[in-house]
DNA sequence: GCGTTTTTCACCCGTTTGGGCGATAGTCAT
DNA sequence: ATGACTATCGCCCAAACGGGTGAAAAACGC
């Protein structure tokens, strides 16, 4: 299955081109764009898709603040800072915003996307390394990931759920419990436990519990 | 309450004048010592530390190794890996391994015991800050960190959790039932529930769905 | 239009949890 | 040695959960 990425950018002409010199690549797809912050969020709920591509400078909600909301409401979802500067003030928002990586819009669309596929396959190395020497040390990084890689690697969109099963996998990690979810969805709690059993057989576990574990360090515990 | 820590090195010199250099400060305080990688982990799982100091080079099993058992196996322990070179693999490694901080022995003591604060307060900045240009960026990071700090930034041993209900929560977060924790201690799981309904207390919340939402993320749901 | 998937809900049943309450015995510090 | 904490266990009860079966309407793809 190929990335699923939303786009994120203010200047319309900058998303469209990326966009373009993205899908010129097989295995990645652009599902959406957003012009703010605000945007941004409501594309990614809506859309879930793997990696979001996140402007630093964007109006109403600017890409930091977004990347905070996204990545508490959406389980599993990566950003990827995209700045025109490398500030390192930025840089460190950004990653304690909860952005996997961090990268400068002056990288080559090479770089950039063997970036990407870096960080759709779960390697979590903090900005320094995106934002200044990529081209270097990338194909060492991808190496120790290869190597090592313990990390979470945890690809949602394999695990096929549907949107409303992920919908509730956002709420499960919040430790809601069946009515609660009901109420918030304004369904049955049997409505609930039925989308609950399709996704334990979709992710292999057995409890919430389990789904919970996995579902926020990526280990299956069984 | 003073931060608690396990230094593990197979340099007998070496560990005890760290020991020395860091009890100076007021609020370090070296619990326990290790030369391999295999004593550190009992050490370990046997005091709780705080922070775990690991070298590298150590026989048995080096530093990477035993970082990895350790934070699978202690919820919440930080490790801050220490080696005499900054070789750069090996800085990846530590990360991906699970450390939080990589430091060259270089480092002043008082660089060092920055470091180890910010370990301790959460900031989890991957190795090339703490590993090269300590002194600059530090003050920068630990004021970003200020700043925005919606991180985890745990502090396990200011939960006053006891011994045995520690263990009982690296159990939870691996998605043990209460039977499942009870035949692996042989305990009555009755004894198991008196644990949990301490930790509940303690942690501040009331199902342990929510405890291992605030255990692997540091977040209280509620 | 037809098959598939998604979403919704109901009922049953056994197991697990959460929240009390109380009890014993050991450790540890003052 | 008195009090505080820890660790162990038992009992009771109501609520929540997991697992199963079944079913019906809506949406989507082709």
């Amino acid at each position: 299955m190929s990335i699923r990425l939303v786009i994120a950018d203010d200047q319309r002409l900058f998303r469209q081109s990326l966009r373009i010199v993205l899908e010129h690549e097989s295995d990645l797809k652009v599902v959406g764009e957003a012009s703010d912050g605000q945007e941004a969020y409501e594309q990614a709920k809506a859309l879930r898709p793997d990696v979001v591509l996140m402007d630093v400078e964007m109006p109403k909600l600017d890409g930091i603040a977004a990347t905070k909301i996204l990545v508490k409401a959406l389980v599993g979802i990566k950003v990827l800072i995209l700045s025109s500067f490398s500030d390192d003030d930025r840089v460190i928002q950004g990653i304690q915003a909860g952005a996997v990586g961090y990268v400068v819009k002056d990288a080559t669309p090479d770089e950039f996307v063997k970036i990407i596929h870096a960080t759709h396959d779960g390697v979590n190395i903090t900005s320094p390394y995106l934002a200044n020497l990529h081209p270097i040390v990338l194909a060492r990084l991808q190496g120790a990931h290869a190597a090592a890689a313990p990390a979470p690697a945890l690809s949602f969109s394999e695990l096929n759920l549907s949107p409303r099963e992920r919908e509730i996998v956002d709420l499960l990690v919040l430790a809601k419990s069946n009515k609660e979810m009901a109420d918030q969805l304004c369904l049955a709690s049997d409505t609930i436990k039925a989308h609950l059993q399709h996704i334990f057989r979709k992710v292999g576990v057995s409890s919430r519990l389990e789904a919970v574990v996995f579902f926020l360090t990526g280990r299956r515990t069984s």
